[in-house]
DNA sequence: CGGAAGCTTGATATAAGTCAAGATCCGTGG
DNA sequence: CCACGGATCTTGACTTATATCAAGCTTCCG
């Protein structure tokens, strides 16, 4: 695609990040969207006491902050949850290229909607949902999203997140995160080791993360 | 202003709303955005059990859902939460009218992203902040956009919620709310009373959203 | 002036947090 | 290939922030 403008393809330029490396540091402008080709990221904000609050996930295929290129100036640290490949596009050239077979604007409008309406449902889910729905409703929506991508197989997606990384996501703590994810591998809502998810029925899933099938 | 097109802003019809009464029901298609001229408003979802979260509130001056101009199709239900007076603008007209002296698109796509990252902010308050801290920041951005819309006055702007309302918010119980008012009261953090909300230290109230001074 | 909505307070319950220790996994260097 | 060491996971005992239930009080609107 867009073989017709192979030079401003070649100014996107692959770069890979270790895990714990960040593509975008607190405050920092680094004028480029990248666009996750292999491993996931994050966004993140720090408070004191060493608090950490997850308030993004990106996996591969995502933009990371597609909401730039909307003019939009806040910058909130990223960081790699997985060693990464991604591909940087430089916000000056996005302007009039285009990207995935539409126009850059209307391609980066359309992702930053979606975080938009992602973020919404997840402040109901931080605001008013227990621990189980919360990581029941995670869990569904990671398998959900690895689906578009291409990565599901016989019902089975990688999960490369750690316990902790799922607590900084659903406003947890890491302890708490292990007892509530035994509780769901033993009634068999899913399998998850070896950072590798397995959810042998997604609507049961979902049906938990809205309360539907409370543990007793 | 934009004097030269009346006939457009004429269509802009005024609507009136009592409290409680929905401006836009769940899943339902308007086809305006409404700015609000007088009173509060807020979007929000609900869940099993009677729980509710409020995920955005809408003070004077501010549009509801300007995304919708941006393409979006997603539809919370709207309600109003003090008697209103509102401006509705047809989205059909509004792709290519003025609005506040620059182009309508231009206007929804910074309200938009003005809320697309308090709905972050909003996420690491609900994820990671206690009762105290929340609604400490609450009250201060209520205060401050307050201020921005020319409504405080030596340190005081009105403020119609009820402590459910906070709660639905803050994602919190109207006990518990009541009961950390009365902590914030007691401490002078705030004057709280009558549906007028004094800050006599913003300063300190921000710092208190922030965990600086944890109430001992 | 009556009644509903909202606020306040106390007693008690519970979901989630904290602290601590051991078990397991996994990458790295020898 | 193995051994080491740090990261990660697991589990138990105990604490705490917040929820729940219930009752009385206050405010304010019709």
């Amino acid at each position: 695609m867009t073989a017709s403008l192979p030079q401003r393809e070649s100014r996107a330029e692959i770069r890979l990040f270790r895990r714990h490396q960040h593509l975008v540091r607190e405050g920092e402008a680094p004028g480029m969207i990248f666009c996750l080709e292999d491993g996931w990221a994050c966004r993140y904000r720090s408070l004191s006491g060493g608090r950490r609050q997850i308030t993004g996930l990106f996996l591969p295929g995502d933009y990371c902050e597609p909401q730039w290129l909307l003019g939009d100036r806040t910058k909130h640290p990223i960081v790699a949850l997985t060693a990464l490949r991604a591909r940087g596009l430089p916000l000056a050239e996005l302007a009039e290229s285009p990207v995935a077979g539409s126009d850059a604007m209307t391609t980066m409008l359309s992702a930053t909607l979606r975080i938009f309406n992602r973020q919404s449902e997840w402040i109901v889910a931080l605001g008013r949902q227990n621990a189980c729905e919360r990581l029941c409703g995670l869990l569904c929506d990671i398998f959900e999203r690895m689906r578009g991508a291409g990565r599901v197989f016989g019902n089975r997606c990688p999960m490369p997140l750690t316990q902790a990384d799922l607590a900084d996501l659903a406003g947890l703590t890491p302890v708490h995160v292990n007892r509530v994810l035994k509780q769901l591998r033993t009634r068999g809502v899913i399998e998850l080791r070896a950072r590798s998810l397995r959810v042998p029925d997604p609507e049961r899933l979902r049906g938990m993360s809205l309360g539907l099938a409370p543990l007793p």
